[in-house]
RNA sequence: GGUGCCGUAGCCAAGUGGUAAGGCAGAGGUCUGCAAAACCUCUAUUCGGCGGUUCGAAUCCGCCCGGCACCUCCA
């Protein structure tokens, strides 16, 4: 298996060989807590956790590090309108963020560093540029980098440094460089920023840290000055990573990151997902409705990181079904009975083989996906065909999928609730007799709601055997009624709860 | 104006020189008392348009049309 990635940095396909075998050195831009995070801020920080899953599942020891923007324009500004201090204001959105995170099953990163917290570190970093002569202070009191001391200024983002000028803001820019496309390091200390605690001493003056410098700061501090690989959405390319590119290169003298991957916007309506279009959705307005994470993953899944995504209602409801159909398989694989199932251990390699081929190429989970729906239809075939699966195929079908299912995590969780069958084996037995001339009714006020949809299942089982179908109907009915589904199988009765698609 | 990405069935989408994966939706069928789940069959003579290269193009080249994004603090 040879991964391949699109490196921002060179615009074509890589073969992927770490620095230092196995181990693996990743740095993802993560979320600026001034608000809630909205699922296109998720699409980015799902494709790195499917990133840094494939590597483990390749074999790689990564090292992640994501950091937590929390001072800059936006930060300081939302804690000034809610007259508190900066501090104050960021923590929940901090801790909204890592909750949305277990929601979305996005691994932790080995570190969370926040820039708040790195100030010393970026403090050197300028002192550094400065030595060197590469930044200067402005009239205002504020430090900027020079990129006319920079050659490699723009390989990145391919902007061209003409055109750079003629770029369509720069003449609302507020601050006092020496030329236009020259970007800040530190910002001289205001007013605004002292009210709401963002302001930090330092050899060249009092204030607080440019955007881009955290970055280069804290990923130097903890993954050394070169780093594997440097990921974030395509609106970082430029200027925030070709800043970083910039500010790190020129103190080190070293590559920043041998690889640059950019993920592609998610769209709502045509239109990348912003504030300023108050189109947002976030994952809490998705939990709140009731979808499971892995619809969403699904859907995000089934367009390639280096692709707009679209996100409407009926593309969730599609992804939920085909999760749906994921966990649905997983559950009969794990309780096939014994016997047959011959084919699988060749399905699963097959699985395997066109899981890894499709990741190599440049994470193609688009087609990652389409092996395992492969591997599901064609595990559902044997196993109708053979009734069963012999425990050592069973278990060597079940890993594969777990393993590639642990990649993308697609398959939704299995539910808390009941999933029950109810038979006539020895102990079943008596329940059955004792429900036999039983009517289904309600569960009553109160009552334990799986134990009533046991009962329901042993009432409808009975009266199966009886042929009794007005009765089976009427517990069917019920049933459906508190949200389950009723299937009739050669072992018996079973209730399982209703797959999550809200709003079908 | 500059830079980049993209346009494949009702919808999502893979495929980047050898004759159109997969999913969702839909139709029919097997199974079932009826269902559900699962499986089977069907659903693009064609890949935004027009030219060109080639034995052969969704794939390469040119032009055109359409969509999206970035161009100083947006993932």
């Amino acid at each position: 298996m040879t991964l391949r990635l699109y490196n921002t940095l060179t615009h074509r396909l890589e073969e992927f060989v770490p620095l230092a075998p196995p181990r693996v050195t990743l740095y993802t831009c993560g979320p600026t807590v001034w608000n809630y995070a909205h699922i296109g801020n998720f699409r980015t920080f799902v494709f790195e956790d499917v990133l840094r899953r494939y590597l483990a599942y390749a074999g790689y020891a990564v090292e992640h590090v994501m950091n937590l923007t929390d001072v800059d324009d936006r930060t300081i500004g939302a804690a000034a309108r809610a007259g508190v201090r900066l501090a104050a204001h960021t923590a929940p959105f901090a801790d909204a963020f890592f909750e949305d995170c277990r929601y979305l099953r996005i691994a932790p990163a080995a570190q969370y560093p926040r820039a708040t917290r790195f100030v010393p570190q970026m403090v050197d970093l300028v002192q550094r540029l400065l030595d060197r002569g590469v930044a200067y202070r402005g009239d205002d009191g504020s430090v900027y980098f020079g990129i006319d001391k920079f050659p490699a200024y723009g390989r990145l983002s391919q902007v061209d440094r003409r055109e750079l000028k003629a770029g369509a803001r720069v003449s609302s820019d507020e601050y006092d460089k020496a030329d236009a496309r020259d970007f800040v390091l530190w910002k001289a200390a205001k007013p605004e920023d002292e009210a709401v605690g963002a302001a930090w001493d330092a050899p060249f003056g009092r204030g607080r840290p440019g955007w881009h410098l955290e970055c280069s700061a804290m990923a130097q501090a903890l993954l050394g000055e070169t780093m594997d690989i440097h990921a974030g959405g395509v609106d970082l390319i430029f200027p925030h990573h070709e800043d970083e590119i910039a500010q790190s290169e020129a103190a080190t003298g070293k590559p920043l990151a041998r690889f640059w991957l950019h993920a592609e916007f998610l769209q709502i309506a045509g239109t990348k997902m912003s504030k300023r279009y108050g189109n947002i959705v976030t994952a809490r307005d998705l939990r709140e409705d009731g979808w499971d994470a892995a619809a969403i993953r699904t859907l995000f899944c089934s367009t390639q990181y280096r692709k707009q995504l679209q996100f409407t209602d009926d593309a969730l409801r599609a992804a939920a079904t085909g999760a749906a159909r994921l966990a649905e398989f997983r559950a009969r694989l794990a309780s096939a009975p014994p016997g047959g199932g011959g084919g699988l251990p060749a399905l699963a390699r097959a699985l395997e083989a066109a899981f890894g081929a499709a990741m190599d190429d440049d994470l193609d989970a688009p087609r990652a996906l389409a092996a395992l729906m492969d591997f599901v239809r064609d595990a559902n075939r044997e196993l109708d065909q053979e009734g069963g699966a012999a425990p050592a195929s069973r278990d060597a079908a079940l890993a594969a999928f777990d393993r590639v299912a642990e990649v993308l995590q697609v398959v939704p969780a299995p539910s808390a609730a009941v999933s029950i069958t109810a038979t006539s084996a020895p102990g079943a037995g008596s329940g059955a007799a004792a429900v036999a001339g039983e009517d289904p009714v309600p569960p009553a006020a109160g009552e334990d709601v799986a134990a009533w949809a046991e009962r329901l299942a042993r009432i409808r089982f009975a009266a199966r055997g009886r042929k009794d179908w007005p009765r089976a109907d009427r517990a069917r009915t019920l049933l459906q009624e508190h949200g389950f589904e009723v299937r009739d199988t050669k072992e018996g009765v079973q209730v399982v709860p209703r797959r999550q698609v809200p709003g079908a």
